[in-house]
DNA sequence: TATGAATGAGATTTCATTCAT
DNA sequence: GATGAATGAAATCTCATTCAT
């Protein structure tokens, strides 16, 4: 049949990324089937290749779509008078800030690389990279100006993005610890981790 | 046809589990087929049904083998009479000297938890808990001794695991750094985010 | 959205035929999908049912069009005081010559007849029969003439249709054998076939 | 389920490419869908790909299959005491017998080029050709012998063939005219069209 | 112990067609 | 006259699994 009255393009689009966002981070992306978001938005599986033409494609576009947001969010958060503690604090702040409320968005990013063919894993990684940059770039600000102790920029880099998307995987709003609590220790234990003497100051959660 | 002259069902239930490991491990649970595995060991698809009853089967039986064998190890490496400093650097060592050389092993016990029908779920589950105890346990006591200046033991105990799990991520055997300078990398930037004092002494990598 | 500025029902009508031609011709009707029919024409796939009610009538359209034009273009063409040697002649010429500039109406004709529904079939079988009966009624005159040696009208006519539609399958235009040419030699082969001895007269390519 | 009690691959190899070639005969390959196949051969669509791997190479070994037996059929046939007269003679009694009894292959063989993929149509292209240089080289030897009179062998290969092959359009068995009829009335149209003089001398049929 | 044939369900994708706008 | 959104059916192909041999 045709369109139903009141139906609307825009509206189906955005209910086919919530949905497969959803679904693919519960399930992984191969565990997850056309017939089951087309399902979950309340259409028919056809009508999903009316705004993405293959599988792979909502997925490529699912992961853009999040690192691009991600770094236009600290593009807005970035503070150019803030020493290298103070940007680290705030990156770490930053980080589980966003990503506590995103867990879908970055456990895809995180899980999907594998999904993703070669055309694409060369997009995604690409902004993957930018992103690790940013990090890069204050651990390493920070040892030349003697405020961290630090003995690789690249794998502290690593290490402290591992230890801060891991907090995805255990935490659960409303639970024990609040996210401002969260924000504050992880920020203790990582200017820890690099060296940092400085003592931590409140930032903005 | 029959059994072919000079197949043998230990060689082949070995060949099973080393293939699916890494099969599963490169692509994930849901995206190899019972029939890729089967041309990995070299046999046809239906026989792989002589030692794992189903596919799901077949994954809870790597992921058990994995996690008792991994419990095991820490056993024969503990030594009572250890600081909390020294074991909780033994444990960074342990874990990365361990996980480093099963990146397929790690992989899969940590993605593919959502693969598993409840039944091995719990299974599974229960042993992972006796893993992470390992570490809590090591943590609170350090902070009973007043060696340790940590706010929260779990949560120490969940972002150190994900800093230590997430060298796999990057490492690649020889590559810039060797195994036991990443070691003792992370050993001084995981008590120093526990707060420790205490000089990081050499272990056996 | 509605009709655009500057577009014309007459324009869009005779593109789709031109291009529904051209498409069925080279991949057959069953191959080609009213999407395929729709882009080469520049409109969306909803567009071509405000011409043609379903595919199945797009296709009998094609089909009915070229034979109502062939049987047209042949009462143009004939001259009643022709000897049945020299109407043959000229029949061969006129074929070759109408069907070499229309190589796609000619293999649509003879290859989608199997695609056709019976309602559609009857309509084309019908107007296919008036072309083979004035093949068919020229030899048969050649014949009663004694100026033709034929043993049987009917299987010379389904012959000499074959061999001068078969003309289409190798020809290429600018080739080594100009039209011209072609229609000469085949003239001489189809009046030698039906044991005709008059000299084949020119006659008009 | 598994396997039949009693089923068996190579009784159904051979029915998957009999009831194939009949189907794709009678609708066209884009016509005929493998669930179609499938039911006529009485399994479930998966079956077929135990035997073909894609439609398309099925589609190949029904045409391969049919042009290298139609060569081999003629190697044994042919006659190397013939005079340039009697082997065309005999070519045509060849062809049509044998094109008689398989109109399915041969309707395939020369409507579905279109449906072959680039590899498959370079292999099935070759193997025509072949068939066609017999043909060619009958002509060029009468010519060179002063037997047949023809402007140009290549025309006259392609003119003749498609005269012969045109047999199956309309040849219905137990119809008014039997098979060595219409071989000996084809002959002799045939042999005229080259300009033959020589009478036709009876051959089997 | 393993093969080879098959199933039945389900995967992604395409199709002709419809109809509100 | 045409679009854009959608349907429901069907296409090709893959999958886990079964079982006679």
């Amino acid at each position: 049949m045709a369109r139903l009255a009141g139906s609307d393009g825009k509206t189906t689009a955005l209910a086919i990324l919530k949905q497969s966002r959803k679904l693919i981070a519960r399930h992984g992306y191969a565990a997850v089937s056309m017939r089951m978001i087309a399902e979950a938005v309340g259409v028919q599986a056809g009508a999903l290749y009316q705004y993405h033409s293959t599988k792979q494609q909502l997925l490529v576009s699912l992961m853009r779509d999040h690192m691009e947001k991600l770094l236009e969010a600290w593009q807005k958060e970035v503070n150019i008078q803030d020493s290298p503690a103070q940007e680290l604090a705030r990156f770490v702040h930053f980080h589980i800030r966003y990503n506590i409320t995103r867990p879908d968005e970055i456990f895809i990013a995180y899980m999907e690389l594998r999904a993703l063919e070669p055309e694409g894993f060369k997009l995604i990684e690409k902004l993957r990279g930018e992103y690790e940059a940013i990090l890069k770039t204050i651990i390493s600000r920070g040892m030349k100006q003697g405020q961290f102790d630090c003995e690789d920029a690249h794998v502290g880099t690593m290490a402290i993005l591992a230890m801060l998307t891991g907090v995805n995987t255990w935490y659960r709003s409303g639970g024990r610890l609040s996210q401002s609590k969260i924000q504050d220790m992880y920020a203790k234990m990582i200017l820890r981790s690099v060296g940092c003497k400085e003592p931590n100051r409140r930032l903005p959660t």
